[in-house]
DNA sequence: ATAGGGTTAG
């Protein structure tokens, strides 16, 4: 078998342009060949007596006994038989071209589940056949139309069900090409993987051309398109959608909601859990109710809103007629330890206990945080041994929370020791782990040893994030290094990471410590350059450097700078123009917005 | 086949 599949893909060639020239009786492609007897081969390949069957075609290629075997108008089963069983090598790769010919005659035979199974077994294999060389051999090779489209809408479920959803998009834009009609069987998968990848750009594609072809598209297809289109925040395009559901004739369910719930309570922004009331209010109106779901993404809306006591009568609200599962507690136990009621936050973990639902690892890391955050280690600890005892094992986040906390607290031995028995308990340090340590030593000015930790982390194969060189840059600019700073942010861009505004704003940061207003000011232009518009924060450090050298007069121009560009001055303006500006007898144009400050 | 929770930098 081996031994003449190397000379495969030229009998390929030559037999295409032979079985063109020919006529279809001819079945005999190679003057070696043996007589080639239908009935005998088909019983063998049936009966899967394959040392016999290799005995009566010792000298012929898979192609040649193939193609005889298409010519000679074999069964397509005992074809799809014989291709299955070449298969077994795991080195063989089939002539594309006979692939697609079995692909037809199964598809002429409406064999749905061959053809599905072949396909899965298709784009898992190494043979990385592009997607249009798949589609020009289906094309050209001379089947029915419908056929080809049944099996194009099976080879790009095939690609997403394996996790290859580029090609599976790759597919549905060449099905466009080629006008084979796709059903929402493909589709619908085809989307939610591209949700799944966050390729929302792909997804929109996709849901505009399941119009224009008119595929039909039910109530999956524009509920995954809404989701998709809530997790990256545009909202409005989601609501339009709602309203094409609608005029379409199906109209949205408890998901579709939930969904745009959820796209507005993670938006950010004023007023942000309002819209999320008033699609909830929405909702009820056209009789849908409200699931355990619904309430979850406005409790946890809630709680990242700072504002746990409309989660908690959210709750209360919940309770009347749904029960609480574990995330509800989970929201709520991390919501109140975020604002330091840890008490509170302790008492409703004794409440699941007590309706009998088990605290998972989130459950213990939102409590472990909290202990944390408030220096109370000791405890923190404590419910950290608790999880195994629980017969529960910490994850990466536990550990990366107790590292930080450590090296916070300046107790670097015990965040390495943590560090090291993570791995022993077979938990891999990420990008943060590194993160955290690195953070602990440039705090104690150590930008050494914190470079140190980098390169170990890259050695161990972890790449570095943009978070790693803003600690770094952070560390050198509070050392007084700027200069040596700003050589990180070449060191970023050649390993692809694009600094951030929190990169620039802290270099400035330094150099404006370091009274080099003229090197803080070309920084600006430079993140400006980038495509990054100056922010609060940008503008807290450039105002505060000039205040320090005495030019207030600068300073005060580009608090107006600020002001004209619609950036709402924060606490901390307040406080840098209060001591060094207000003081002084200027008065800067931002009464109003000072009122506002100093209530907040 | 669609929905929910936890860590790091200013």
């Amino acid at each position: 078998m081996l031994k003449l599949l190397s000379s495969s893909s030229a009998c390929l060639y030559a037999g295409r342009t032979c079985t063109r020239l020919c006529s279809s009786t001819s079945t005999s492609t190679t003057p070696t060949s043996p007589p080639f007897n239908l009935p005998l081969i088909s019983e063998l390949i049936e009966k899967q007596h394959w040392s016999e069957f290799k005995t009566h075609l010792k000298d012929s290629s898979f192609v040649t006994v193939a193609r005889q075997l298409f010519d000679a108008g074999a069964d397509s089963m005992i074809i799809l038989r014989y291709f299955t069983w070449s298969q077994k090598d795991p080195k063989f790769t089939h002539p594309l071209e006979l692939t697609c010919r079995l692909l037809h005659s199964l598809a002429n035979v409406k064999e749905y589940p061959d053809i599905r199974a072949f396909l899965d077994r298709f784009v898992r294999s190494h043979e990385n056949h592009s997607v249009s060389s798949i589609f020009h051999l289906l094309a050209t090779g001379g089947s029915q139309f419908c056929a080809n489209c049944v099996i194009v809408d099976m080879l790009v479920l095939a690609y997403v069900k394996n996790m290859r959803t580029r090609l599976g998009f790759e597919a549905f834009q060449r099905a466009g090409d080629y006008g084979f009609k796709l059903s929402k069987l493909a589709c619908n998968p085809l989307l939610s993987g591209l949700v799944k990848e966050n390729e929302i750009g792909c997804v929109e594609y996709v849901y505009k051309e399941i119009i224009r072809r008119r595929i039909e598209a039910d109530l999956f297809t524009f509920n995954i398109v809404i989701n998709g289109l809530c997790k990256v925040g545009k909202l409005n395009k989601a609501r339009d959608i709602t309203n094409d559901m609608k005029a379409r004739g199906i109209p949205p369910n408890v998901v579709t909601y939930n969904s745009l719930i959820d796209g507005y309570c993670k938006m950010g922004g004023l007023g942000k859990m309002h819209k999320a009331d008033a699609i909830l209010k929405e909702m009820v109106a056209y009789n849908i109710c409200p699931n355990e779901i619904t309430f979850n993404i406005l409790i946890d809306g809630f709680c990242k809103d700072e504002n746990v006591a409309s989660a908690l009568k959210v709750f209360e609200e919940m309770k009347q007629g749904l029960k609480p599962n574990v995330v509800t507690y989970n929201s709520l136990i991390n919501g109140l330890c975020c604002n330091g009621k840890l008490d509170e936050a302790c008492g409703l973990r004794d409440e699941m206990l007590r309706f009998g639902l088990k605290p998972n690892i989130v459950t213990y890391n939102a409590l472990i945080n909290g202990f944390c955050k408030k220096k109370r280690m000791k405890e923190a600890r404590e419910l950290f041994d608790d999880i195994r005892n629980q017969g529960m094992a910490p994850n990466v986040i536990t550990y990366n929370m107790l590292i930080d906390a450590y090296c916070k607290d300046e107790r670097m031995e015990e965040a390495y020791a943590l560090f090291h028995s993570m791995s022993e308990r077979g938990v891999s340090p990420n990008t943060s782990t590194f993160n955290c340590q690195i953070s602990g030593f440039c705090r104690q000015g150590n930008v050494g040893t914190a470079r140190k930790f980098l390169d170990e982390m890259e050695s161990r194969g972890l790449k570095a994030d943009p978070i790693t060189y803003n600690i770094l840059i952070d560390g050198l600019c509070k050392g007084g290094k700027s200069r040596k700073a700003e050589r990180l942010l070449n060191e970023m861009f050649k390993k692809g990471l694009s600094p951030s505004h929190v990169t620039y704003n802290t270099l400035m940061d330094g150099y404006c410590r370091e009274g080099n207003m003229k090197a803080a000011l070309n920084v600006r232009v430079q993140m400006e350059k980038e495509g990054k518009r100056a922010n609060i924060v940008t503008f807290n450090v450039l105002i505060k450097g000039y205040c320090m050298k005495g030019k207030l007069e600068v300073a005060n121009k580009l608090l107006n700078e600020m002001l004209e560009k619609g950036l709402i001055p924060n606490r901390t303006t307040y406080e840098v123009v209060k001591e060094e500006m207000m003081d002084k007898g200027f008065l800067p144009d931002i009464d109003g917005h000072l009122y506002n400050i100093s209530r907040s």
